[in-house]
DNA sequence: CAAATAAGTTATAAAGTATAATCATTATAG
DNA sequence: CTATAATGATTATACTTTATAACTTATTTG
């Protein structure tokens, strides 16, 4: 009696639930794919006091030594407002620098350190072997397919 | 003068900007990309008062009717209690039922309603027809490649 | 049967994202 | 040249998303 009454429940429970519906759209494979990417690329920089949307910030900035907030807002697709709290941290930090520009002193002219310099050599090391890791069974042709159909969203968004 | 000092200006503002510190990473680009498609997909289905989650939520009722709401929260990779106000609205919209399993009172077993199912096709028809235009100039084998790589991402994640 | 576990819920907090308003400065129209 | 409009950065705030703890009811297990 226990036995069947197990049976019924069991049989409740194992549904055996399929995401067979969702797998045919690729926005479902890359919500879930981007989640578990940026969940891992945060444990791979918090060591280093990291996030990803302030190693990206930190990259920017030695990479454009001189931008301004508005430009840097405007390359990492985030609001102004966001912005200030992630230079905030940077700055507080030693990462950079916010120098105001002589020429319109309304803005402010963002700079790395040496030790931002120094970090992100660090961070972007950290980064390429989390990546690695993540794609260390997929063939070279198909990264580059992948990023071909990742452009090809990000750009013809509202497009043709 | 003012030409002069115009030019010092626009050659501070127009350090012209570049990403490919951060193009050289894929997660990069799938971030960037999953936020557009994300962004189109919802404005696709906003007039059938669906959002992304909702969409997978009314889905995986549709196709796996008579699942528990722990099943569909471990399904979806969201936590429990976020599961029951994206159900509330899903049930008060009369979209689909939580009915009480016999065999385990504590379990709610979900299901569609007609309502539900007939929403489901017309926003499975919407989701198609969003993908299909963000992914036109996308050839069949680079969105083949792009599965691959995101299911090795979404599945990798903690293994080898 | 008592204790532990599980399903669903509530309350709440933390994080991410977006909007409006403000201050200082620069550009522009009259 | 001055008044007005516009811009860069900031503050305050709200909305959304995501996560955690605690609670209730029901079931399982020792």
């Amino acid at each position: 009696m226990s036995m069947a009454k197990r049976k019924i429940r069991d049989a409740a429970a194992q549904v055996d639930v399929s995401d067979a519906v969702l797998a045919r759209f690729l926005g479902y494979h890359l919500k879930r794919a981007q989640t578990v990417l940026m969940g891992d690329m945060n444990g791979a920089i918090a060591p280093l006091g990291l996030r990803m949307i302030t190693f990206s910030a930190l990259a920017m900035v030695v990479a454009n030594a001189g931008l301004r907030q508005s430009q840097l807002a405007d390359a990492l697709a985030i609001e102004r407002p966001n912005l200030v709290v992630i230079l905030d941290d940077l700055e507080e930090r030693g990462l950079i620098t916010r120098d105001r520009v002589p020429s319109d002193r309304r803005a402010y002219a963002l700079r790395p350190t040496p030790a931002g310099r120094t970090l992100f050599d660090e961070a972007t090391a950290a980064v390429a072997a989390h990546e690695a890791r993540m794609l260390a069974g997929v063939s070279a042709a198909d990264r580059a397919a992948a990023l071909r159909v990742l452009a090809a969203i990000r750009h013809g968004a509202g497009g043709a």
